[in-house]
DNA sequence: CCTATAATTGAGACGATGTCTCAATTCCGC
DNA sequence: GCGGAATTGAGACATCGTCTCAATTATAGG
């Protein structure tokens, strides 16, 4: 039902193990707020088990990106943070003045998915598209 | 005539000075390779201006992305590298198990910059698209 | 259910990366 | 050239991510 199970099942498919760090990290990722910095995965998954070490943490958000889980995101700066791709799909328009974000739907990649998969024998699960320009707000201040 | 010109008038009419470290700093972004680390560039800088501290590339790159001359891109892993918003336009395929990218041209996004840009006033200069997956020599391998 | 075993973990040292402070310097308009 | 605000370099500092290794745990097979 929820779709955490399904992440479970994909991370046993894959052969590795289901283990308590792990299924924390997703259950923290499926609950929380998207866009969350690894520091804020840490402390939120301190909260549920304070038992978990940072580094696993870190080590499960590793795996979920290899397994394309996981996507992450950088809104046009160097702070990297984490989203489930199964979460609902969209994508951003930054500004890199005020890192404002506009979120939108608008989507046409799918071709260009599935001509890349024919092309270069990829066998593709997801993207990210980032937008980038200043907002109204910022167009007036002094740059 | 090289571009680096038009990166320099750009800072000035900004209204920032054109100073020593941030001449050097746009020249090896215009001369190396693209996807260059911070740490790339800081050893390159320092090759031509051993003079040049670090914390001043930091914050020329900084700058430079605030004004939209620059972009960061991850190429879905944790290490940002920067890249020349002027360059050869291109985007990335990238396996999430090896790292390997491919490089392709397609690009259909001028209709959506525009649409955005009126929908949300924004002045936008630049967009990032990665396309992940699992290449083919990755597919057989164990996960 | 129990056991064997390989995978995984937690702790914290470590390394890498990025930020901050502040006196000294530099660019640029005048 | 001069003045003065903007910028810089140095390095201490903070943050962020990785590594090591003994101890633990999930899972397959009996
Ligand atoms: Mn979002
Ligand atoms: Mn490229
Ligand atoms: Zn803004
Ligand atoms: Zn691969």
């Amino acid at each position: 039902m929820t779709g955490v199970e399904t992440l479970f099942q994909h991370i046993r498919q894959a052969g590795y193990k289901l283990t308590r760090p792990r299924q924390v990290v997703i259950e923290v990722l499926a609950d929380g707020h998207a866009h969350m910095t690894a520091a804020d995965i840490v402390s939120a998954v301190h909260q549920r088990a304070p038992d978990v070490g940072r580094a696993s943490v870190y080590r499960t958000l590793d795996l979920l990106v290899r397994l394309g889980l996981v996507q992450i995101s950088t809104l046009g700066s160097t702070t990297t943070t984490y989203m489930l791709v199964l979460a609902h799909h969209h994508h951003h328009l930054v500004c890199t003045r005020c890192r404002r974000t506009v979120e939108f739907d608008e989507c046409q990649l799918a071709e260009l998915e599935q001509a890349l998969a024919e092309q270069f024998g990829f066998q593709v699960y997801g993207h990210l598209v980032e937008v980038y320009g200043v907002c109204q707000r910022c167009q007036g201040a002094s740059p």
